[in-house]
DNA sequence: GATGAATGAGAGTTCATTCAT
DNA sequence: TATGAATGAACTCTCATTCAT
């Protein structure tokens, strides 16, 4: 019980931690500020966490994580794809988008782009929790589909790269780097798009 | 002379800037350390930009301005696409590739990425010096591959979006966050790889 | 057995202040690290003592004492002067300077100099453990050797103080203000010299 | 005229930080007092030196500086000392006493023995500028006058120690280690009793 | 116009001290 | 009684920005 409040607090401060970082970058963000957020005093997040660097470290770690399992979450569909693959794909494409779109998944994007030079060991993020896990998994599902004759079966990570880049790459400009939000309908449109293309280059002949 | 010398000056400190904004982000960039870059005393920054602030955005603006040229002349080839269009696109793909890895580059992504919540108004580079340019542009020398037959002939800006996407798409994890470089080579296979995949989805049928 | 337990640990608790008190200074010494030297929980030096300050001057009391009593032992050979003065004095002045050179002795004599001035109150340790009730002692034991003819009998209180003076002046700059350490040989030559000057001084005419 | 400027600022932060450091100790001085007693603000204080404690130092080395200048010229009578040998004695053992119990000397040695732990450095200083220098110059004095037969023709190292132990040794216990003023009478009075037992010891016979 | 010097504001971090258990 | 956890108050140091030359 005592126990309990400590975690929960960790837990405030961590998410707080991220919420600042996010609103305003890590040197921009104030440890006050994370502290105001998280309802506690400035002490006590250095009483958790040593500095502010393993904080903000910390705080991505536990956000990354998150946001991972909703994606790897959403490719679930494809384990057992009945009926209309590209229906399947269409459906885990959209999924991916949105979740993709969210606001602290764009933040997350936005923190790991800007601090990676300052502190390199984030790179592990990326490669446990990040976009490389996910092209796995991705990648995976994708076999097991060629297995079953119905992709062109020379490559999956190569395909589950592509279907990504396909799906994800336009983000960027129509999101203006993540910062305006879409309407679920465009993000179907782009769904869409992106299957269509990859099912003409991927699909099985 | 004088004039020259002023002109000179303020090149300077706008290259120094950037440099250092690359390096350091724009909160950790001190004007002091900007100054020294550029050879000269720190009043002399405030006396060519009023602030901070206006020095990071005249900065980006005019890195962003001479990369984006380089990136539309690597389109040239495909304004007259001499014999085997799939080795022009190879061509173009790995020039594309080899300066979107480039050192100032991938800073430039770094910057915008992480400041674009704090300078709204630096949307505009992206705008107007930015991917969307780059995207019309192709969209142009695509448009017009079509007309001639050479490709689908549907959406020109979808193709020269997924284009895009295909091609660089997959360099975030490649590059780790542009953080690594890439051997020639290496980016030869990925160009190889996006445009095999792009003719398969966009070839003439 | 309790009892015992919770004096055991005001023991400790005071122990460990000296020694952290000691290496650091009052300021720089944080009760954190006291707690630990002391192995006990923080609060538990709180229980026993209201205050960093009380520590500090219980502290350094209990040391005071404990290094006044070595002191005044050492004075024991000049109670009954058997045979050779000079021989006497020698030793009794080899052992003050041993015990003045020792760490704890330096230590102390250091606290007192740096705090004297934010608390006037340990003066009172030096006047009831300190350098005066030595020289008392010493000057009572002078006093009955002049009585018994064998010092000059003129002023037996100056007497000591001058005896501690030429003993214990050259001192600081041997040690280089009691940082070094000094070799037993070293001290004895230091000994000699005094009692050599104290004995022409001082010595029946 | 600018660099006159600059010269005055740093010497009032060497002597506001000499003040502060005097009243509080080194830890409990706060920069920002120290550039309020200097009337300059806290910045300054940094673009003149580097650190806390090279402050520290610096002013440390300067008011060690000034004060040896004054007493080696206390030492001057005995360059040429007519007439009576004990009253030229008496006459600089006086103002020694003087300059010894003056306020900043005081000050000065204690924040030497207090924080000559954590600056190991300090020595240098107290090798130079400090009572090592005074012993050697007041060492050159006596040996002239043991060339003239007027001292003991043995050791003037060692007279010289022993001179000074015989007069500053007492003070710590008379002025409460330095707390307390004393008046020019018993100086007076001091100064007499220890030039008694150093002519006593060291006397030509 | 260019610069050395100065400063107001603010950030990270530490610590003595107190609750609640 | 002893302790893990939390906090208010300071303190060192940095930096964008402005004068005065």
């Amino acid at each position: 019980m005592t126990t309990r409040g400590r975690i929960d607090k960790r837990q405030a401060i961590l998410e707080g931690a991220f919420t600042v970082f996010a609103r305003e970058g890590y040197a921009q963000a104030c440890v006050q500020e994370i502290a105001r957020e998280a309802g506690v005093a400035k002490p006590t997040v250095y009483n958790h966490m040593t500095d502010k660097a393993t904080l903000f470290r910390n705080a991505l770690e536990a956000a990354a994580r998150t946001i991972l399992e909703q994606r790897i979450a959403a490719l679930e569909p494809l384990a057992a794809p009945t009926g209309d693959l590209r229906a399947t794909l269409e459906e885990v494409a959209h999924v991916l988008l949105r979740l993709h779109t969210d606001g602290r998944s764009c933040a997350l994007r936005r923190l790991l782009y800007s601090e990676v030079t300052h502190f390199p060991d984030i790179l592990d993020i990326v490669k446990e929790s990040g976009p490389d896990r996910l092209t796995q998994a991705l990648a995976d599902r994708l076999a097991r589909l060629a297995l079953a004759g119905r992709l062109r079966a020379t490559d999956p990570d190569l395909a589950a790269e592509q279907f990504l880049a396909l799906l994800l790459g336009p983000l960027e400009a129509r999101t203006q780097l993540g910062t305006r939000q879409l309407e679920d309908s465009q993000l179907r449109v782009m769904a869409v798009a992106a299957v269509d293309a990859f099912v003409r280059a991927w699909g099985a002949r």
